[in-house]
DNA sequence: CACACATCGATTGTCAACAATGTTAATCCG
DNA sequence: CGGATTAACATTGTTGACAATCGATGTGTG
C-alpha cells in the first residue's frame, strides 16, 4: 500500500552525526534510546532521510554509538508510529506514506479534532484561552518575520495543546500520531506549483473565538475546513502509488 | 493514573498452559510469537489475567515454550494496546484502566465511530448491507440462546466490520486498538447490580437502517446513543483510583 | 542469449550468558 | 522492640556471538 517511490540505500553517515563519544553514561540508557528514536524521527520528518531510504542497522548503531539491540529497539517504535516501515528479514525503510493513505490521515485528522473542539468548547477556561491566544501570535510573528519552519512547528503545536486541554488522553495520544505523520505525508506530497502548506491563514484564531464563545459547531466547523484547506493544498492524485511505467516512458 | 487495584503477583502455570512441546518448528518464529500475543491477550480479556497480575517473564516464557527475548517482544506490544503496563526494571502488570482513561475511552469510540458511519452512511454498498444484517442476526440468536460470551464476541465484530467497511484505515487501526481495549474495561468496571453489559439493543438494527437510507446524522446519533448506553451500564464513579483508606476502614 | 540455479557476502533475527536493578529478609544498632 | 542498613536473592535489561535469510553475482545449460 505504500507509494513506490524507492529512494536510493543512502547510508547516512554524514547527514546525521554528532554524538558525544565520551563514556560518560549513567543510568540513563534509556535517555539515550529516547535522544536517539528523536534525533532519526527529526530526520525523517525533516526529510534528511527521504521516504524509501534503507535504514540499516548497523551503520546507524555506529553513528548514533549505541548497540544494535537499541537501535532496533528505536526502529521498531517508529515503524509503531508508521513513520518507518519494518519489513520482515529485510529491514526497515523510511516510510511512504500512499496518497490513500494520506487521505485517510486527514479524515481521521477531522474526526478526532472535530471531536477535540467539541469537548474543549464545553470546558475551556479563561486562562487557556489566553495561552491560545498568546500561541497564535507568536505563530503570526514567526510567518510575518519569514520563518517558515518556525511558524509551520508552532501551529503543529497549536492542534497539540488544544488536544492536552481536551483533557482526553486517549484521544491526545492519537490525535499526536497523527500530527507527527503530518509533516512527512506534507513533504512527500507537497504541490510545489502552489504556495507553502501551512496553517498560516487565521483560522486558529476563528476557532478559539468559537471555543470561547462555547460555540461548539462553528468551532468544529472551522476545524474541518482548516483540515480540508491543508489537504486540497498537497497534490494527492492517485498515480503516485502504482509505478506508472507508461506515463514514465511517456507511451 | 492507574486504578490501584492490584492482585497479588499470580504465576499463571496451571492458567494458560497447553502449548505443542513438539520441536516441529519451521521458519514460523513469527507465528509463535503471534500465538503467544493472541493467548495473553485473550487471557488478559477474559481476565483469567485480572488487572494488577504481574506478568513475569522467565515463568511465561516457560509456559508457552519460548525464549525470554521473544516473550519480551510480546509484553512490549501488549504495552503498545495498553493492555499490559510496563514499569521499567520492575516488569509488566495486567493494565488497570482507571476510570478516568475509560471514560475518556469510550468518548473516542463515540468520536471515530460516529466519523465511520458517517463515511460509511456515504458509500456504503447493498452487498454490505446484506453483510451487515445477517451478522446482526446471528448476534441476536447467540444472545436468544443464551450464548452470551458468543453474543458479546460478534456484537464487537459487528463495530469492527464497520470500520473496515468505512474504507479508512487510519480509523480501523485505531477503532481496532479501542475495541481491544474495552472487554478489559468493561469487566474491570461492570456494575454486579445492573444487567450483563453488552449490545443486545437492537441498535445495531437501528445503525444499519440508517446507514441504508444515507441518513448520516441518525446513524451518527444512534451511535452515540449505544456507545453512551453501554458506559452508562459500567460503575464508573471516581474513588476506584485512589486507593480510598477512609472507605476501606469505613472511618 | 535467456533463464534457472548455485554460491557468496551482506544484513537481519535469535539466543543465552552477563550485568544492573529492584525486592525481600536478616542483621545490627539505638 | 522499631527502624535503618546491608546482604542475598529474584527479576529485568543489555550485549555480543551465532544462526537464518536475503540479494547479488556468477555459472551452467537448453
Amino acid at each position: 500500500m505504500n507509494a513506490a517511490r524507492r529512494s536510493p540505500a543512502i547510508t547516512p553517515d554524514a547527514s546525521l552525526r554528532a554524538d558525544d563519544g565520551s563514556p560518560a553514561r549513567r543510568g540513563r540508557l534509556v535517555q539515550q534510546e529516547e535522544d536517539v528514536f528523536m534525533r532519526i524521527q527529526e530526520a525523517i520528518l525533516d526529510h534528511r532521510l527521504p521516504p524509501g531510504t534503507q535504514l540499516k542497522e548497523v551503520p546507524l548503531s555506529e553513528v548514533f554509538g549505541v548497540t544494535r539491540g537499541m537501535l532496533r529497539k528505536v526502529l521498531t517504535r517508529l515503524a509503531n508510529t508508521k513513520l518507518v516501515e519494518q519489513r520482515p528479514n529485510r529491514g526497515a525503510v523510511v516510510a511512504s506514506p500512499s496518497v490513500e493513505e494520506s487521505r485517510d490521515l486527514f479524515a481521521a485528522r477531522r474526526a478526532i479534532e472535530g471531536a477535540i473542539v467539541d469537548i474543549l468548547s464545553k470546558r475551556i477556561t479563561r486562562a487557556q484561552v489566553k495561552t491560545l491566544r498568546r500561541m497564535i501570535a507568536d505563530e503570526h510573528q514567526a510567518y510575518a518575520r519569514g520563518e517558515l519552519r518556525s511558524g509551520l512547528k508552532q501551529s503543529i503545536d497549536f492542534h497539540r495543546v488544544l488536544a492536552e486541554m481536551a483533557g482526553n488522553s486517549v484521544l491526545a495520544e492519537f490525535l499526536e500520531e497523527l500530527v507527527t505523520r503530518t509533516p512527512l505525508v506534507i513533504l512527500a506530497y507537497k504541490d510545489h506549483k502552489a504556495r507553502e502548506p501551512g496553517c498560516d491563514t487565521d483560522d486558529h484564531g476563528a476557532i478559539v473565538d468559537a471555543l470561547e464563545a462555547g460555540d461548539a459547531a462553528t468551532a468544529a466547523r472551522v476545524m474541518h475546513e482548516h483540515l480540508a484547506e491543508l489537504e486540497s493544498q498537497l497534490n494527492l492524485r492517485e498515480d503516485h502509488g502504482s509505478t506508472d511505467l507508461a506515463a514514465i516512458f511517456s507511451v
